[in-house]
DNA sequence: GATGCCCCTACCCGGACGGATAGGGGCCCC
DNA sequence: GGGGCCCCTATCCGTCCGGGTAGGGGCATC
């Protein structure tokens, strides 16, 4: 099941890049060693869990880079990651995966990872970034990582009835219920009702939480 | 003044990237040219403004990636960059500046620029991105990227005092007075003189809209 | 036709808020 | 020493807000 050949390669010459792969998908696993090998330049050791990993790397086993699969066998998220980078040798490491979203990559970028790969590139950026971190850059896709927190799908509006929108983009303006109920052109009364309302529905206490909930929620 | 040479090379082999670099910093365009070329895969074109870029390109010349200085002679900030992409053969346009603000790297990626280099990166981080861009990919230190937009001075926060900054931090979370009177140790009476005299500073009339200003301030 | 949902209006009340005014203490700088 | 700024506390008042309760009308679904 498992690619490890040249596990045990002791020689290394100066100008081959060492990557270890751990990722408990065989398809990307071989592509990316496929690929990677056919440049030239690199040399790849494959495992397909983080203990497998974390055993090579206790053995002495030098890497210019390391890829940590974010789910596989015994990685648990960021604590795998972690473990890593405390081994000796502070390896470079980076993550791939196929499921992270945009926060977790600022996570792990934060605690000092050399890239994020999301299994969503092509393999030719593959190989580009995996070069690229091992020559000792940062990497992460920038269009990945400029998308909008957003995505969400607003189940907040959802909940909402169209009124109680109206009256909310009011309350994400600053405005009294008052100014409210003019602009909308209904009785203050009602306005303070929808206020209400929607304080239950999107779990909001006061008119400034719900203000600063709705702007999160990326409404208005 | 300015290292054209090579400007009228046309054979070109298959393995050489050509890079055209347009800046009107001496020493930058200089140092740039040296360390590219002396990789051995990179052959540079050196230009010192816009227009003198826009010649070329126009001339017929190709490029595996046009380097432009932000603010350098006829550039004009975004509309240097436009204008080049809009030219025959859509090169793959990179944008490098000494100035600029991350929402400027930002418009700069979103109109579709291969990358953006800031000057504080090291020569050997330039050489990496140039090649990484030439490759097809699109660039942007992460760091810079990650940095919040915060930076722009906050003339807000400067006129506030510490106190009232503290308050305005409660503001943001939606907190009642008396909550942020607890959270603070000091009296209700107090908190609600710095809220008033933080509405004045900053031009709210409730503490939603405090709220709200200090957020986009890109306050807490 | 009954039920449910949304929208509207209205009244109540206690508490919170917005604004003004009036102090005192600490600190620095002229 | 005086003036300025910041921080703290306090009282007063009118308004707004949050929450509850109680309706009526429209519209769809069951």
């Amino acid at each position: 099941m498992m690619a490890q050949q040249a596990a045990h390669v002791v020689t290394r010459s100066a100008n081959v890049l060492r990557v270890l792969i751990a990722d408990d998908h065989d398809l990307l696993r071989d592509t990316l060693q496929i690929f990677l090998e056919g440049e030239g330049t690199f040399e790849t050791v494959c495992v397909a869990s983080y203990s497998e990993a974390e055993a090579l790397v206790k053995a002495g086993e030098q890497f210019d880079l390391v890829l940590l699969d974010y789910s596989m066998p015994g990685m648990n998220a960021l604590e795998g990651f972690n473990k890593m980078r405390a081994l000796e040798g502070s390896h470079r490491v980076a993550i791939i995966s196929g499921t992270a979203s945009r926060d977790v990559a600022e996570q792990v970028l934060e605690a000092g990872a050399a890239g994020f790969l999301p299994k969503t590139l092509s393999a030719k950026s593959l190989v580009n970034a995996v070069r690229f971190m091992a020559m000792g850059e940062q990497y992460a896709p920038l269009d990945f990582m400029r998308q909008e927190e957003a995505a969400p799908s607003h189940p907040m509006a959802e909940r909402l009835s169209p009124r109680e929108l109206e009256v909310l983009e009011g309350l994400t303006q600053g405005k009294s219920n008052k100014e409210i109920a003019r602009d909308l052109d209904i009785r203050e009364p009602t306005v303070k009702l929808h206020v209400k309302t929607l304080y239950r529905k999107i779990g909001a206490s006061n008119r400034t939480q719900a203000a600063l909930l709705a702007k999160e929620a990326g409404l208005f």
